[in-house]
This record gives C-alpha cells, structure tokens and sequence, in this order.
DNA sequence: ATGAGTAAGTGTCTTAAAGACAATAAAAAG
DNA sequence: CTTTTTATTGTCTTTAAGACACTTACTCAT
C-alpha cells in the first residue's frame, strides 16, 4: 500500500476510484516498565493522514512478506525497535466510517510487552520514535484514535495483572518480586499485600529461582527470578472449571 | 462488494487487477439454547467461494449503511434473524493469506446470543438457515476457517459462564434459575455446585425476581428471574481489584 | 384428602484463598 | 555493633466456594 506525504497527492490518485473496502491496518501497542513507570512506544507520523501527530506503530498488512495479522504486528515492530517482543497479543479491532479521513477503516490492535532496556539503545537512534510515559499522555496530540486504542490496551493489562503475571514480560529477564508486585501496583492503580501477592505467584509455580540476588544499596537484596517457559498463560488465580 | 456465484465469473472479474488490500468480513456466531443443548446459527452458502458448504452468517461491510463493524454484524445478523439480539459482542479477528482462497482476507468474528424462540418462527421460513447443535457439528463440513471460529466463540463464552452469566442472554427474558444453570453446566462440561450457583448470583445482584413461577409438570416450580438492566458485564466473581 | 415422587430452594459445616499486619532476615551506612 | 532499610515469612482473620443434608411446593395416583 502506497504512502503519501499530503491530502493533495493522496486524493489524486485515490479520488479516481470507489472504495471497494475498507482501509485494513494492523497496530500494536508496545509496553513497558521503565523508571518506575508504564511507558507506551509511539512513532511520528511521516505520511499523509495526520501528518506530524504520533501514533503507534503500526501500517498495512503486506501482502506479499505477511502470512497473517500478527506477523505484520511483529514486523512493524521489528521495523522500529529491532527486536521481537516476547509478548504478543491481539487486543481488538476498531473500525468505523469516521476513525479515518480517508473513509471507512479497519485496525487490527496488539498488545505487545518488553524489557525496556531490550531496545531502548535502538531507539534512541531513531528520532521518529520514543517511549512515551502513560501518565503524561493526556496533553500530547495523537493519530487518529489511537489515544482510545492505548486506554484500551492499558485498562485489558490492567485486568491480566489481576489474575495472571503476563505484565513480567515489561521486566527483563530476570526481575525481583518486589519490581513485578511495584508494576502491578502501577497497573492497578493502588498497593497490594506483599503476603497475597507472593503467595499466589508461589502457589502458582509460575517463576523459577536464579539463585541470584539483587540489592537496591538500601535493605535486604531480593531474589532474582526468571519466568518459567511455556506455562501458559501464567494465570495465578484458581482454575474455578476444574 | 459484488457476490460471484462460481469461480470463474469471480475471476474474469477480479484478476484483471492487484488486490491493494485483503478481503475484509464480518461474522457474527450466534449462538441460543434449545432443548438442553447449546445451537449456533449456520447459513448454506450461495455465492462462489465454498459455495453449498455451511457457514457463519456474516458478509462485507456496507460501506454506504454501516457506521462500524458492530453495526455489520448487527446488519446480517438481521438479514438472517429478523431481529437484533440482546448481546454482541466483539471476539476475535482472523486473519491470513490462506483461510480464503480469495488471498489475503480478515474477518472480525462477533459472538451473539440470544433466546430461540425470538426468531425460531423466523428462521424456520428461511431454507438456507438453521440452528445447529454444537455437539453435532464435527461431520458437517464448513466454509473457510469457520469451524475454528465457533470453537473460538465457545471457549470464550465457556470462560465467561465461570464469572458472569453473560450465558444468559441466550435464554429467553424470563427463566429460572435452574435452567440457567444448566445451560452453564452444558458450556462448562460439567456439573455444578446448586447452593454455589445461586449464592453467587444472588451475591451479585444479577436478576430481579419476576414473583412468577413455572413448573415443568414435576416437583416445586421455580421462580421465573429477569435480568437488571445495565448491570453492565454481569460478572459474579469478587472484583480483586476493588 | 393423602401420601409418594420430584424438583426447587435453604442451612450449615468444611475447605480454600485472600487480607491484615506483626515478626524476622539480610544487607548498607555510620 | 547499632541503626536504617527493604525483603521475606508467620499466622490470625475474613471471605467465598464446595459438599451435602434438609425443607418446601408442586403433581399425580389412590
């Protein structure tokens, strides 16, 4: 799919013809966890529709290099940060007649999470790009619906860290408890019981012992712990079908 | 969108230039409960690809009518139905460059539910639709990936009777509590705990009491239930959040 | 009427998990 | 070696689910 800088060229050649479907694009909305906050990868829009706004990271499905809708989520992120984040999700699809100027139009939305530090060099060298602080996204002007698409990734994250520990995958590899209790209490919005939150990940068995520790200069060092493979989909809660 | 009744009239047409774009759809599973079993829609294909194979009632969006991808599902659900059912919601999309023989296509999936006796009348005028019970559905063959659609659907909807009773929708306005629980017993496989059951649902605040009654001809007859307007996701378990 | 049969609905004890919070452990700084 | 700080554990309380016996309200046959 072609891109224009401005209305102009993007009408002369698009105005010639009926759509006969909808514009379809796929956007991920990466996270992570860094400096203590929740931090959201956004990109400056180069092309014609809202030109100069940021907005996620996301493009049109190629047809040609893409076998379904997540791989094209992995490769515009892969295009921007250099990497595969370990986590991958759909989130939703939004499509209406008036999301876009350029008429009826289709997203497909991705959750994604990473470490910060996995790609933060690399986008550090590409000034289009930059993470972007959750709290502090209400003045900035955004692309399209995209802020409606971030509060909606956010508040689906929200609702995992209640029941599950997919949130980790915003840590690095190795974290501490404290760290991922820290991030779920972000999440949240409020403190959680140390006790109740431990127990759970324990009872669970959803992470491994490094056998490493870490200290903060400050107090007792904590335990590092690694994310246990393929456990699912690291739920912690008890399973009421059994 | 124009509909091709066979391959070869599809092909004069659409081969003659590059898809800029994958097909995009809409399919709704609509699902009800009938006889203690749970059925989903199905409609006989007539248009070209997979044409006579069974599949999910769902089409193109109308660009000129629809306002958004509910609105279509809402649209062909109508088609179908002759009424609109009390739940919609999204559940998934699907897509990839091999589900449609077409190329590159998407669908939004859509799960829907509501009481069979809304539009069993309906229905049973129309030749090319019927409610298929879900537990007879592994010999009838499918149209594209629609199999694995309503497997999807169902899953989802069986989580959703461990914490809400979003199920209910597929029941008609008034119904009791037994049957209800039945239905849930069916999504989940197994049986379930009575006293539980009602507790929760009593907890919650869910339903109003009617004060009719109904019996089945044996034993105490049950108390006829409504759903609380805007109670919103229906959901019973105890918020961890709060 | 009346008692048997049946399914709806309730009481209550047990078990499982979360909340509250005090107590202990391991480090750094002086 | 004591204070400070943060991690980690112990344990009592509270809440919700499971198990299951019991009561209630109806139909039907006699």
């Amino acid at each position: 799919m072609t891109e224009y800088t401005d209305e102009v060229s993007f009408l002369a050649h698009y105005n010639r013809r009926e759509f006969d479907a909808p514009l379809l694009t796929v956007d991920p909305v990466l996270f992570t966890y860094h400096e203590a906050q929740l931090k959201v990868l956004l990109v400056e829009r180069s092309a014609y529709p809202e030109r100069g706004l940021w907005g996620l990271p996301g493009g049109f499905v190629d047809m040609a290099s893409d076998q379904n809708l997540e791989a094209t989520a992995q490769r515009k992120l892969r295009e921007k940060t250099s990497v595969t984040p370990p986590y991958l999700e759909q989130l939703y699809s939004f499509g209406s007649n008036t999301r876009d100027k350029r008429g009826w139009s289709v997203t497909v939305a991705y959750t994604a999470l990473m470490a910060y530090q996995e790609c933060a060099a690399h986008i550090e060298t590409v000034s289009d790009a930059k993470w972007q602080p959750l709290d502090h996204l209400n003045n900035l002007p955004l692309a399209f619906d995209h802020r409606q698409i971030i509060e909606f990734a956010r508040e689906r994250l929200r609702q995992k860290a209640l029941y599950s520990i997919v949130p980790a995958y915003a840590l690095p590899e190795k974290f501490t408890l404290p760290e991922l209790q820290h991030l779920h209490e972000v999440l949240l919005g409020k403190a959680l019981q140390k006790k109740s939150f431990r127990r759970r990940i324990e009872d669970a068995e959803l992470l491994i012992d490094t056998g490493e520790k870490r200290s903060d200069g400050n107090g007792r060092p904590a335990v590092l712990y690694r994310m246990k493979e393929g456990s699912g989909g690291y739920t912690f809660v008890r399973n009421l079908a059994e």
